[in-house]
RNA sequence: GGGUGAUUAGCUCAGUUGGCUAGAGCACUUCUCUUACAAAGAAGGGGUCACUGGUUCGAGUCCAGUAUCACCCACCA
């Protein structure tokens, strides 16, 4: 039967038609499949745009996890989803509405119709992001399609929210918050992103009497100092602590300063005291607290409004902005002989990471998750749980222990969570979940819905994304609605993946809900992947116009390219660079295993006949044997997550082992039967291996081969297919002489190349094997002699002999044990044969010292394991034959 | 200031509990259009595993320190 297959894999023609039968077979659902349930939730990409790179990682690597789960007989679940992320695409809508001369959207449109032109934007981006994730090949589940702010889960914000409130660990305070001007909302401390700046460095006192200078970058806020902290060990300003001063700076009442002990003051610092802003600085309201805990409070006097302008406290410099007021304060602290010193610093600055701008502490009502508050039946805080759920496992219980790969991370979420601040979660932005808060005159009532009677008016703000977000693996599901008594048994999901740099945004989070609100740990398993680069290493983003659309490169390369150049070279954890030549590499390899396939089907017909193992020949066991090895390593790297060793490994076996030399062989070797059935098998069983990693162009190719299944569907290949049984006691020394065998050939093509001999011009040559060789090694040569001559060795005559004699006038290799050579008589280069050799001489002797020094030293031979000085030893004997012959045959030449 | 990671071939990176002479891809050199594949095949060259010490019979791997780079956290008032 000749078939006919084009010579190159062209993915554009078959990789939609497949995802559409895949689809259509129901295997991306888990209803239709048997087994032991195991759940992905995919990270929701933001409806803020197309998808990039990291989408297509992260795609890539549940894809490959969640097919090689379904092919070891799970029922899978990965399950697809978005994310209205809130600020960001209010943001990013704003600034399109910006551009198209709308300047100020949320005035001029209104809630309703700025909300209807995010909604329009979201829903056309969320369409583009669920094509491209098919584009990726994803077998994901789309009859469970989730939405971070669909019905379903705006249910399960409710029912959080309100629970949460009922315990009070929500509540409503007036304190220090990030504030965005620009965007004119809060932001959370994780949202910030800090960047270094210069600015000035202002030594002052606030008044000629004053007894303390002190240093500031924003002059303008010590309008509203209250308070002057000090260490309560230095010597200078020990006296002072409990008295107040007051100082006219220009503010619309007389600064009363108060000085303070805090042990947090560095001596040796500036000028070892602190002006304390409670108003403008979340270090310094953590110091009103304290002090209000202490019973010697102190007061708390804002001067700047949201709009980033001085209010009526600021008394002379109410109205103006914030930068203004300090030039104008500056300039009269000057005029007044008050400011001590005027230093350029660099400083760190926190902007907001959606609108860019430098945010303004600002002390506000907010709402507020309180994170260290005992949870009431629980005994246990937000912040325990958190803890608990990495360290020992959710409620002690080891089973509900969450690992992280790799496990440095543990570390940084510890680190975090040491610091952890209550959550800001109310925005004053309108796109996301309204808050569920209603009022009425100075009655609150928290529900979904507002109470029945007239007058309830809802919270005008919404709620942080990472609100709604870290509900995921449950809210999915269908909690708190009838369908989750249905969907639980996915949770815990099994096996989450996400970029270091969300760690805390959402891994955190998650952990904090699922647990509080549901009892579980959220998943078993996080996998945490670097983020891309481009190749000069630097991130991609779009105003450095670096960034590559993963769609145009599958339609260049294939999803398979694709997918393979982001899984293979990389490790847990560490970032990776990303460039086309590792999608060319990619493509060129998944062209390879198309002509594999192809040359295997078209030249090797399948039948059904049994493994005839009277047949096999040295490479026929050698094959069977590294793959049924092969199967068990592939298994064992991907169950650790070892995903890029797996792809290297099979890499290595398909293209190096699998066709560069079986292939070959198969095409001169006689047993013909055997070859089908071991070229069939493997090629079937390598699909399977390679189907996690390039989907398409292995179900292609299970199609091509006339299978009437769909590859997706199959199970993992078993190892103990390829063992061969120990019947037959030549076959475990086959191993080895094919060994040799290969050794030879690579001999013989070696003297040809090294020696520039006319490639077109047959060759004689002479293998000589010592006399005191196994004897059954003859009688392998003298099988695989024909081998030898065709596998482009360009060898005409070849003759085996068995005697000690060195030949003189020849090219020596000693193989493996030295006890093998392979001779070509005349014709030798003699100086270059010389070189060669010594160099090799050199090269053996060196090694056998080593090798010597350590078997004569006690210590090693008293203390290594013996399996190590038996290597050690034989690998010695192995060695110092060699010699005897290189060193024989060098005398030898003239 | 605290922390983490990286440093291995020209480039990009693997190297799981320490154990044969340290690997891959790309690039390079030479040869080959040999009927599966030139997006290929064959044979090669190329490394003091950043540095300095230590532990050990044995260190790319473990420990300490140093240097350079990257990132994270805190933030200097």
């Amino acid at each position: 039967m000749k078939r006919d297959l084009p010579k190159i894999y062209e993915p554009q023609k078959v990789e939609d038609g497949i995802y559409k039968r895949w689809e259509e077979s129901g295997c991306f659902n888990p209803d239709n499949l048997e087994g032991d349930p195991y759940s992905i939730m995919m990270p929701p990409p933001n409806v803020t745009g197309v998808l990039h790179l990291g989408h297509a990682l992260e795609n890539s690597l549940m894809d490959l996890m969640a097919r090689f789960q379904r092919m070891q007989g799970k029922k899978v679940l990965l399950l697809p989803g978005t994310d209205h992320a809130a600020v960001a695409t209010q943001a990013k809508v704003e600034k399109i509405l910006i551009k198209k001369g709308i300047e100020h959207p949320r005035e001029e449109l209104g809630r309703e119709k700025l909300l209807e032109e995010i909604r329009k934007f979201a829903e056309n981006s969320k369409s583009t992001i669920l094509k491209q994730i098919r584009k990726m090949g994803t077998s994901c589940d789309w009859s469970r399609l989730a939405y971070t702010f669909d019905e379903k889960r705006s249910r399960a914000v409710n029912e959080v929210f309100v629970r949460m409130f009922n315990d009070g660990l929500i509540y409503r305070g007036y304190r220090v918050v990030n504030w965005s001007v620009k965007g004119q909302s809060t932001c959370s401390d994780d949202e910030l992103e800090y960047k270094e700046r210069t600015t000035k460095l202002y030594t002052f006192r606030y008044a000629k009497d004053f007894p303390i200078p002190i240093a500031t970058t924003r002059p303008e806020t010590k309008l509203g100092d209250t308070a002057v902290a000090v260490n309560p060990n230095d010597k200078r300003y020990k006296k002072f602590i409990g008295q107040t001063f007051t100082a006219e700076v220009g503010a619309a009442k007389p600064l009363e300063i108060k000085i303070i002990a805090d042990e947090n003051v560095d001596i040796n610092f500036g000028t070892g005291a602190v002006g304390v802003t409670p108003a403008h600085s979340a270090i310094d309201f953590e110091m009103y607290e304290k002090q209000k805990s202490l019973g010697n409070p102190i007061k708390l006097i804002p001067v700047i409004d949201e709009q980033g302008k001085m209010n009526q406290n600021a008394g002379k410099y109410a109205g103006l902005p914030a930068e203004v007021a300090r030039e104008k304060f500056v300039a009269w602290l000057k005029e007044n002989d008050l400011l001590e010193k005027e230093e350029e610093i660099t400083h760190s600055v926190g902007m907001s990471d959606r609108f860019g701008d430098v945010v303004e502490a600002l002390p506000m009502t907010q709402w507020f998750v309180d994170v260290n508050k005992k949870i009431p039946d629980k005994e246990k805080s937000l912040k325990e749980l958190m803890r608990d759920a990495v360290a020992i496992g959710h409620g002690e219980d080891s089973a509900q222990k969450i690992t992280i790969t790799p496990d440095r991370f543990v570390k940084t979420y510890f680190n975090w969570i040491e610091n952890l601040r209550d959550w800001c979660i109310s925005r004053q932005i309108w796109w996301g979940h309204r808050i569920p808060v209603w009022y009425k005159n100075e009655k609150i009532y928290c529900a979904p819905q507002a109470p029945q009677e007239e007058g309830w008016e809802q919270d005008t703000d919404t709620l942080d994304t990472w609100f709604s977000s870290g509900l995921w693996t449950f809210s999915t599901l269908g909690w708190p609605d009838k369908e989750w008594e249905k969907e639980k048994l996915f949770h815990p999901t099994n096996w989450m993946q996400m970029g270091h740099e969300i760690l805390f945004f959402w891994m955190a989070r998650m952990i904090l809900m699922s647990t509080y609100a549901i009892d579980q740990i959220p998943f078993k398993d996080v996998y945490i992947h670097g983020i891309l680069r481009d190749e000069k290493g630097q991130k991609f983003s779009k105003s450095l116009g670096n960034t590559l659309d993963p769609i145009a490169i599958i339609e260049k390369y294939g999803a398979d390219s694709l997918r393979l150049s982001l899984v293979a070279g990389v490790s847990p954890g560490n970032d990776s660079r990303f460039y086309e030549e590792k999608v060319e590499s990619s493509r060129n390899f998944v062209n390879k295993l198309w002509n594999i396939a192809r040359y295997v089907l078209i030249s090797y017909p399948a039948d059904k006949h049994e493994l005839n193992t009277e047949n096999l020949l040295p490479s026929d066991v050698w094959i069977l044997q590294k793959f049924s090895s092969l199967i068990k390593n592939i298994s064992n790297d991907i169950k650790n997550f070892q995903l890029s060793q797996a792809a290297e490994k099979l890499r290595e076996f398909t293209w190096s082992e699998f066709a560069d030399w079986y292939l070959e062989i198969a095409k001169f070797e006689e047993n013909k039967d055997v070859k089908n059935w071991i070229l069939n098998n493997i090629l079937e069983d390598l699909m399977r291996m390679w189907h996690p990693f390039i989907p398409f162009v292995t179900e292609t190719i299970w199609n091509e081969s006339g299978k009437k299944t769909m590859l997706i569907a199959e199970k993992w290949p078993s190892s103990d297919k390829y063992e061969i049984k120990a019947e037959k006691p030549k076959h475990e020394n086959y191993l080895e002489y094919f060994e040799f065998v290969r050794e030879t050939i690579v001999a013989i093509r070696n003297i040809r190349i090294e020696n520039k001999l006319d490639l077109k011009k047959k060759l004689t040559v002479v293998i000589r094997l010592k006399t005191d060789s196994n004897p059954l090694l003859k009688e392998v040569f003298e099988h695989e002699k024909e081998i030898i001559k065709k596998l482009r060795t360009g060898v005409g005559e070849l003759t085996i002999e068995i005697s000690d004699d060195i030949i003189e006038d020849a090219y020596h290799f000693p193989i493996s044990d030295g006890n093998l050579y392979v001779l070509r008589a005349g014709l030798v280069d003699v100086e270059k044969e010389k070189a060669r050799v010594e160099k090799e001489i050199a090269n053996i002797e060196k090694f056998v010292a080593g090798l010597k020094s350590r078997l004569e030293n006690n210590d090693f031979v008293s203390k290594a394991p013996k399996n190590v000085i038996d290597q050690q030893k034989e690998s010695l004997a192995k060695k110092e034959a060699e010699l005897v012959e290189l060193k024989k045959h060098l005398s030898s030449l003239k």
